[in-house]
DNA sequence: TATTTATAGTGAACCTGTTAGTTAATTCGC
DNA sequence: GCGAATTAACTAACAGGTTCACTATAAATA
């Protein structure tokens, strides 16, 4: 038997999710203060990076599946911090847009949340840090 | 601004759910299976690996949350998968058992995760898993 | 063209995540 | 010993994760 799933608790998935749950624990705060989950918060930036995406898209992108964007959407759309169109040519689809009050919730918590990537930056070095993506995309690929 | 998190979906938070969901795309056959949850699973084993524990403790070992862990042992318990003992000078606490049947149920499907595993180890190379297991476990002291 | 097949988004049901608040038991400080 | 603070577990409420089913539209194909 490998060593490296010796224990439960140190298996993989576990490890990842502990990982994650460090990372979150200290960027929640800012989220909240602003009543935004880890969710809405991806949606928003994703638009305002992309573009205005069609919820398929918008969803891999963000990794989160359709019926909870849906929801998410829904949600979003009730604050207004985006907006639905049709599609053009395919009426089964929509196209979201962030809207003003978006891009400035956006403006406002953008630089928190850059500021405790630049710690973990510090703390655990840029080279260490790369390499550690890197190896999360080829498991991605799995 | 560093280049590592110049988008959103390149960001290690997201990086480290897809990597977990390619993993858990692979798992979750097996456990549904058998009608058992990612989180269900993770306190099975625990308790197979470590022996009775308190909840708390439980709960800290699996990442789990104290409400969640509330429901999944209700859960179990009425599948008969553990059990609950008193603690016998904390009132307070619990100690919560592995029955016999959940034993059995473990032993059906950890050699389905096991394979997984190391198909893993092989198309990923153990040094490198290891590599990736140690910086995941800093990066959970952050 | 008519029929089948596939895709986009939604709805429903169930479980988990998260925050806040509750109750009972324990521990601490006086 | 007594009241205050702490701890263990639970409950409630709402959002998200996951699977399945459904509707509407589009694409494929016969």
């Amino acid at each position: 038997m490998s060593k490296f799933f010796a224990k439960t608790e140190e298996s993989l998935p576990i490890m990842l999710l502990r990982a994650r749950e460090a990372l979150m624990k200290r960027i929640r705060p800012y989220l909240t203060e602003h009543e935004l989950s880890e969710q809405q918060w991806r949606v928003l930036r994703v638009l305002d990076e992309v573009g205005p995406l069609e919820p398929t898209e918008l969803g891999e992108r963000c990794v989160v599946l359709t019926p909870s964007l849906t929801r998410i959407l829904a949600i979003l759309e009730k604050r207004a911090m985006i907006r639905r169109e049709r599609h053009p040519t395919d009426k089964r689809k929509q196209i979201i847009h962030l809207t003003k009050a978006g891009q400035d919730l956006i403006a406002i918590i953008a630089p928190e949340a850059r500021k405790i990537y630049e710690e973990l930056e510090e703390a655990f070095g840029k080279p260490q840090l790369i390499n550690l993506l890197n190896k999360l995309s080829k498991l991605s690929d799995f």
